[in-house]
RNA sequence: GCCAGGGUAGCUCAGUGGUAGAGCAGGGGACUCAUAAGCCCUUGGUCGGGAGUUCAACUCUCCCCCCUGGCACCA
């Protein structure tokens, strides 16, 4: 099995933050999922680079859009590798690779009539040199925001995409394959705009700045950056060695851009005659201590506090944190410090880090640190039924479904602990047989948890499986999981707290 | 303004025409292998407000209030 999974590609304006660090990091969780899985996976990111706005932060800065889009884009490229993000790929729009792509994608548009040379009128506010949208423009009384002067009724020629002719064929896409656009909410959102009407797009701009991509045949029109970015999914994979990756299988994105990844971006490929992606998977916002995120607040989760939490917290914490209490569905997450130290305290050093710190201990105590032989099922219904929810919750990218679950047996581990009472057991030498039992079961439990926690905590799990004695190497899910496969007279490694207390 | 989604215990959320649920936090208990962790028990709610339909509504209908997303070229 192939797996394709993307982020979006991210603006080269913007400086990273809990945003694209989440994201991303979903996408790394996936991807690491089908890894163990065995399937060939191919995880890419990005970013965005050929908008306007880049050409003036250069020029402010003194320098050429293209150093600008280098200097942004090795900020994202360094956070990722930082955060230990296991992309395959990173594609810049910049990029040859992507812009003699794109440039063939509008070609081919352009023979089928999809997209063609019409005119483009709109408000438009000659101080900015900029068109404003219909309901900007009424918002601001049809007066520039930025000078007060009235907005001018403006046509010049563009070349659109003819979306208009795929209202029906998207209505059917959605019938079809309900699990397109995910979650529910999102596809009705979708479903019910397309019932209003769909217009064409205009995918080209005249600037005048040669920093975009020409449109075939014009050397006066550039590829709307919209546009020229969505063709990244495609362009990155359309070359003879990794074609078997198309489609994605799933395109991880924020509720914000789901218009251009639910509609636009299926018609092109319709219009293209490319199969479409599995998945569009449109995740909520982040918002910090109970309040949006702004600029006018500055309260930004950015790198700088990202990094805090690392260091205090570890990476795989904060891994943990984003998975498991992150806008997967429809609402909104708080990432508030207070809640953070709670989980940090309560899910990861006492309930995982504490089964796995005490069930060693006690091999160490009571068995010299080897572990011993299997002499009943203890754990085995428990672990079988937990690893069924699991990887059915990981292959719907429902992880916090999956973590619930895994976390079910983390209790179920601790409770088995106070059942069967090891230290009990260890003062009654008649009884030694069922205490090698419960040690081998609380032991394969761990070895069981240190497999399934690796998508979220590769740290973790090799720290778990060096400390258990088996090794940070590991086989596939499907071997791993079976019950049983931690064999007797296994020496434990060095025993330490995986997730130190924070007070 | 329009189109959606949501407002349920201190916090995060699940739930559905028939006597309100979970996790965390709070309180109590027995234990001791462990990171004063874990385990067991437990206090909390007029289910946003109002009206209606019904034998019966948190669950259906209508009105109102508040929050969130989208409203197309702002990536």
């Amino acid at each position: 099995m192939k797996f394709y999974v993307t982020t979006p590609i991210y603006y080269v304006n913007d400086r990273p933050h809990i945003g694209h660090v989440y994201t991303t990091t979903i996408a790394d969780i996936a991807a690491r999922f089908h890894r163990l899985c065995g399937d060939d996976v191919f995880f890419l990111t990005g970013t965005d680079e050929h908008a306007a706005k880049v050409v003036d932060s250069a020029a402010e800065h003194g320098v050429t859009p293209q150093q600008w889009a280098d200097e942004n884009a090795k900020a994202f490229q360094d956070t990722f590798a930082k955060l230990g993000i296991s992309n395959d790929d990173f594609i810049r729009t910049s990029q040859e690779r992507h812009k003699v792509k794109a440039q063939q994608y509008v070609g081919e548009l352009l023979k089928t009539g999809d997209v063609y040379l019409g005119d483009y009128e709109g408000w438009y506010d000659a101080g900015q040199e900029e068109y404003l949208p219909e309901n900007k423009a009424k918002e601001y009384e049809f007066k520039s925001p930025f000078n007060g002067k009235p907005l001018v009724r403006k046509k010049e020629k563009n070349y659109f995409f003819r979306l208009s002719r795929y209202g029906d064929s998207l209505l059917k896409l959605l019938e079809e394959r309900p699990e397109f656009v995910h979650p529910d909410v999102r596809r009705n959102e979708v479903r019910n705009r397309i019932r209003e009407g769909l217009n064409d797009v205009p995918i080209s701009r005249t600037g005048g700045s040669d920093w975009g991509i020409r449109i075939p045949g014009d050397s006066e029109h550039t590829i709307y950056v919209w546009i020229d970015a969505l063709f990244n999914y495609l362009s990155t994979v359309d070359t003879d060695e990794r074609r078997k990756f198309w489609p994605a299988d799933v395109h991880l994105i924020a509720k914000d851009i789901l218009w251009f990844h639910a509609v636009i971006w299926p018609a092109m490929l319709i219009a293209l005659k490319r199969e479409l992606p599995r998945q569009v998977y449109a995740h909520s916002f982040w918002i910090s201590e109970g309040q949006k995120m702004s600029k006018s607040l500055g309260n930004f989760i950015d790198i700088e506090k990202i990094d805090q939490y690392v260091s205090n917290f570890g990476l795989d914490a904060l891994r943990y944190f984003l998975a498991r209490y992150g806008p997967l569905g429809i609402n909104d997450s708080d990432f508030a410090e207070a809640r953070f130290n709670d989980v940090y305290n309560a899910e990861l050093a006492d309930k995982l880090g504490n089964l796995v710190n005490r069930t060693l201990t006690m091999i160490q105590r009571y068995r010299n640190g080897v572990a011993p032989q299997a002499s009943d099922e203890g754990l085995r219904t428990d672990a079988e039924t937990m690893v069924a929810a699991y990887r059915e919750r990981m292959n719907r990218l429902d992880f916090v479904g999956a973590l619930d679950a895994l976390w079910g047996f983390v209790v179920r581990s601790n409770q088995y602990v106070e059942e069967s009472a090891p230290w009990k057991l260890a003062k009654d030498p008649a009884k030694a047989r069922q205490l090698d039992g419960v040690l081998y079961n609380l032991a394969e439990s761990v070895r069981l948890i240190s497999v399934l926690v690796t998508p979220f905590m590769p740290t973790t799990s090799g720290a778990i499986r060096t400390q258990l004695g088996v090794g940070d190497k590991r086989g596939l899910f499907a071997e791993e999981t079976n019950w049983g496969r931690l064999a007797a007279g296994t020496k434990i490694g060095q025993v330490a707290p995986l997730f130190p207390k924070r007070t």
